[in-house]
RNA sequence: GGUGCCAUCGCCAAGUGGUAAGGCCGCAGCCUGCAAAGCUGCUAUCCCCAGUUCAAAUCUGGGUGGCACCUCCA
């Protein structure tokens, strides 16, 4: 399998530290406000990852955090006149159930802040007790980036000589104008925690290198973890300085590869709160199902910006109604549990940087040619039994097509709703019996008033949300 | 200003040296009482210019046009 390396720029093949084994770790969300379709889009990515890693035979332990120490949380807070760990609470668990409604499956490990303090203090004492972090007269503690030579190699960053002066001058506590905060001093009793370096919060950027080497370092490998993921606005400044917190204090290296995934816009522009609605994934998932947010939010690489619109949503949802269509028509038959070539074609695609794109062309190809054959004459049952299989392997290692395929049309219905569909077919059907198409028709008519579509075929008439 | 990314059919989107996947939309047809669904057929030479090469959407240089980060935002 292969990964787009976003630190050497190049795609590479992913050989992992431990043999049959891979060790992700994904900057999670801060747990102040509602999961915006940003926060989906790398879920899912890093999701995908992880189901892809596994097709291919790896052990995969997947980490993801929650910060649930940041002064966004505190403010929200204080304006919702709510203690601090009901907003962590609230949001976390908001953040669990909208995740799962997309089908992102929950990380093996999910480190919050809160339980890693410990972690942190020891990483602190070390990178002071190598030189390579400061505590200020007003009780803060920096990292000193000008004793890490290696600083800014995975950003690439070149700095600023004039924009460095500029800043030191109004950060004069700070050695250089680019070391950041280890330890927060703080004692407004807002959110303090006691620490071998006062009463305070730690740095954001802590957290993360701390976690990793509680959770999942190697102690002789060169790396700490075979992955390590996040959104393309991390790479500067947190994963530089993540690697350089991990580097200084231990005797490895953060990361052998590094991912970092696209951004959403929304109608071709950067989502801010004023746009509204479609901002959160909350009420996306009152439009849609989640299954084809999860669809549409994947049909795109996921290292090119994503432009989220109505229209490519309605696209990619016509686009699975086809899998669930094929998985209506072999529905209550039985798989084959041979291997077969569209499997194997179709992880193909996947395992060369998650190349999403080819693998639909190949669903795609696969769903026309089995209908095809389907509808000519014969039983073919080796045909649906590797069907099902194929079908089986794309809910898999994709989360396509996962649920009941007649429910999955049925989005958004009420009871009552559907009873009176159910009556109005009958009818129709009897009409039909009696060659009264007018009639029939007219109840048609009346079926399409629901915004749905029916289809009669062999088995019965059925009908589909629109 | 610094660093980096991108530009492929009306729309979405693969493809990093060998003569352009797939989907949506549209048109024609098969099927159907008529539809829907399904199936068949049809639709691009890859932003512009120059260069390298037997051969470039794919490499190099220049241009134009988008975008991101450099402010603890995925």
């Amino acid at each position: 399998m292969h990964i787009f390396d976003s630190v050497q720029k190049t795609k590479r093949e992913f050989i992992p530290l431990e043999e049959g084994k891979a060790s992700l770790y994904v900057c999670g969300p801060t747990v102040y406000d509602d999961a915006h379709l940003g926060h989906a889009k790398s879920a899912l990515v890093f999701d995908l990852l992880t189901r892809v890693l596994k097709a291919n035979g790896y052990d995969v332990t997947y980490a993801r955090n929650i910060t649930d120490i940041d002064d966004k949380i505190i403010k929200k807070a204080a304006e919702q006149n709510k203690t601090i760990k009901e907003i962590t609470e609230f949001y976390t668990d908001s953040f669990h159930k909208e995740m799962a409604a997309i089908g992102v499956a929950r990380p093996d490990i999910e480190p919050k802040a809160t339980e890693s303090l410990e972690a942190m203090f020891g990483m602190i004492q070390k990178l002071i007790d190598s030189g390579h972090a400061y505590a200020t007269a007003e009780g803060d503690v920096y990292f000193d980036t000008s004793s890490d030579s290696e600083y800014l190699t995975l950003s690439k960053r070149v700095q600023n000589e004039d924009e460095r002066q500029e800043r030191v001058e109004s950060s004069s506590l700070k050695k250089n104008a680019a070391d950041f905060a280890l330890w927060k001093s703080v004692k407004d009793g807002s959110l303090t925690y006691d620490s071998p370096f006062g009463a305070g919060r730690p740095g954001w950027h802590l957290e993360c290198s701390a976690m990793i080497e509680k959770h999942l370092a190697k102690p002789n490998a060169a790396f700490a973890v075979d992955i390590h993921g996040g959104g393309a606005d991390l790479l500067f400044p947190h994963h530089e300085n993540e690697a350089a917190q991990t580097r200084c204090s231990s005797n490895h290296a953060l990361a052998n590869y590094w991912m970092h995934n696209g951004f959403v816009n929304i109608d071709g522009e950067k989502m801010s709160k004023s746009l509204g609605n479609s901002f959160f994934l909350k009420d996306a998932l009152k439009e849609y199902d989640g299954e084809v947010l999860r669809f549409y939010l994947l049909s795109t690489h996921y290292r090119s910006n994503f432009n989220f619109n109505t229209e490519d949503l309605l696209s990619a949802k016509k686009r699975l109604d086809k899998i669930y269509r094929l998985k209506k028509r072999l529905f209550g038959l039985a798989e084959s549990s041979e291997p077969t070539a569209f499997k194997t074609e179709l992880l193909k695609a996947l395992s060369d940087d998650l190349n999403v794109s080819s693998a639909l062309a190949l669903i795609d190809e696969m769903i026309t040619k089995t209908n095809e054959t389907l509808d000519t004459a014969g039983k073919h049952k080796e045909l649906k039994r590797d069907t099902l299989a194929n079908l089986s392997f794309i809910e898999e290692v994709l989360g396509f097509g996962v649920k009941n395929p007649f429910e999955y049309f049925q989005f958004g219905m009420d009871e009552a709703t559907k009873e009176k569909i159910a009556e109005l077919i009958e009818k129709r059907n009897e009409a039909k019996k009696a060659k009264d198409f007018e009639s029939s028709d007219k109840l048609r008519d009346e079926i399409l008033a629901f915004g749905v579509s029916i289809m009669d075929t062999p088995n019965g008439t059925f009908w589909e949300k629109v």
